[in-house]
DNA sequence: GCAAATAACGGAAACGTTTCCGTAAAAAAT
DNA sequence: ATTTTTTACGGAAACGTTTCCGTTATTTGC
């Protein structure tokens, strides 16, 4: 039924296969007026190249992944809009996987993909383990990656993350400046790249602040009610006047276990947060964020892709992109 | 450098390339002995089939798209969570593309669909226009297409959504019951499959109900800023003790509306919305909503789409599924 | 005015599968 | 003991492109 291939393109017009190949790619070895005629036909009958031929043919498939640990989540969802953005721009084709942060995921998926069924691979890595052989299949086929947010440092590929020491370190000022003396850090779960980065810029503010105040780290998992169990003990028996959560995630657990416990925010404990939610100021107090440009990050890391796409050259220059978080402030650390 | 494929396989195997084909699709025609050695060596070589060639041959894909209007949006991203969770199961891959709400680029993105890249299709329609040919073309061309949330009625696709028309209903009554008298209800722009619904539930029951007050229907557009006027000048001027948005933006537009004119929720207008709001009981005050069971439609839709695509019968039992939304009560609702 | 360059096109190979058809040997049936 | 069936495999076509190599005409260079 789908019988408007190319070949049938040329059967009509009386041409061979490859001067209509030609034709359609604009080849300078083909005349005006034959293009011309080509187009037309091709129009008129709404020709669609196969996408498995082309492919087939010359190892391109127009399309990129990717993946991401999870995806109802604001940050994931304004990068993927960033990236959708660039590749309409491009005419390419986006795969979304989502890892679920299960390693095991990560791994099957980029195995599955090392065969060119797509051009190139955006990735936020689920969870920060030792084990990156998959990645560097991919560099060895040849297949360009991209690095976003959840980097791996110790890969020679383009990263695009953000100022994450730095906005921690304003993050603790801002706390200890609205007078906290006791600030909390809540540690998200296994993934060193951006967890480092973050705590030491909370570490390294609270040793150059002047109360010189111990740091107090608290660990938290990837399951909810076990973090609301460790944040209620935390709050009882530390009873910290500040809270730095990493991650929007143990932010918003905060908010339910103070309710729990009558404790006002943020009279009797400020909090500040990662976080791109959408709503964040509209929350029972709205909340002070460190904001992350996610659309830009997914703009920025799309087109470091498609850069290595297009040259073809996969190694060389390994740039590492950092954009500018935003503080905003908010009733959740306000003074009054 | 990508050299491991069937016809290396079998060159080291000493094997023929039909013998070895079949033997990883697990032929009855080949020995278990032969299978035994093509796996072993297939599974150390790491060997994965050409996407392109597989495709080319077979006119499948292993690949679903998935089209909607927006991505930023908690609804959308359960949904889409949950055609992933299937999409893995079956070991096939997913496209996503996102229209904005711009019905030319649904368009020209399914006409870029037609030509096989994709086994089948799940769209949530961008707005509702009366176009809907290049629909009518993937029917013809025997592309499955399953309908999602915003489907079109008058197409005799399978369609998965929650039942609107009831839960506008309850939504009402709820308002009615909390002691509204004068209901002010939110239009969201184009769209009319579930927005006729919906309001059609929002005036029955005001029709139904004891009062008989009258419908008070505000109709809002794409822009966020035209929309914040419109409804502060609805509500300063027609002074509504109870607001139904029919989309949750609707809603958070309100809450800061009220915020500018010092209106109190829920002493002074109270506030119900259809929503997925991950961060709806965190809100200032909480927010009522009709919350959707996204990711259950998400699973549902891609089930329906697979059964379409592996009995590659396309026609036939059209059917329309109908989930229950759910009536979470809180603070927005309040009578105290 | 003849060799050389160019313009415009056709034939066929190649990409990696899957599958139709064929066929030798072994097993079963008569 | 011969015919028929089954088992297990090989050869080659086909899917729809792109591109490498020709091959004619026509134009250009000298």
């Amino acid at each position: 039924m789908n019988k408007i291939n190319i070949k049938y393109l040329a059967k009509e017009l009386n041409l061979s296969i490859s001067t209509v190949s030609r034709a359609l790619s604009d080849s300078y070895e083909i005349s005006a007026e034959t293009k011309a005629k080509v187009f037309a036909l091709a129009r008129q009958l709404n020709y669609q190249p196969n996408p498995n031929a082309s492919g087939l043919r010359g190892q391109k498939t127009k399309t990129i992944a990717i993946v991401i640990p999870e995806i109802v989540n604001d940050f994931f969802s304004l990068v993927i809009s960033g990236i959708e953005k660039i590749t309409q721009e491009k005419g390419y084709y986006m795969l979304v996987y989502i890892t679920h942060e299960d390693h095991s995921m990560e791994v099957s998926f980029i195995n599955s993909l090392v065969k060119g069924r797509v051009d190139g691979i955006l990735l936020s890595r689920s969870s920060e383990q030792d084990d990156y052989s998959h990645l560097l299949e991919l560099n060895d086929k040849g297949i360009p990656l991209v690095f976003f947010d959840r980097v791996c440092e110790t890969m020679d590929n383009v990263k695009v993350t953000t100022d994450n020491y730095e906005s921690s370190v304003t993050a603790t000022q801002h706390l200890l400046a609205a007078g906290c003396r006791k600030i909390a850090y809540l540690q998200a779960p296994r993934n060193i790249s951006i967890g480092q980065l973050r705590m030491n810029g909370y570490l390294d503010a609270l040793k150059d602040s002047p109360g010189k105040q111990p740091p107090l780290v608290l660990e938290c998992t990837n399951d909810h009610d076990e973090n609301s169990m460790r944040i209620k003990k935390m709050l009882a028996t530390e009873k910290p006047d500040g809270i730095f959560a990493s991650i929007e995630k143990l932010a918003v657990i905060c908010y339910s276990v103070c309710e729990q416990l009558k404790l006002r925010i943020p009279e009797d404990v400020k909090i500040i947060s990662f976080s791109n939610l959408q709503t964040a100021s509209l929350l029972n107090p709205s909340l002070t964020t460190i904001t992350q440009p996610a659309f830009d990050i997914g703009v920025t890391a799309a087109r470091e892709l498609f850069k290595r796409i297009e040259k073809k050259s996969t190694g060389g220059t390994a740039e590492h992109v950092v954009l500018k978080s935003l503080l905003v402030k908010r009733k959740s650390t306000s003074t009054r």
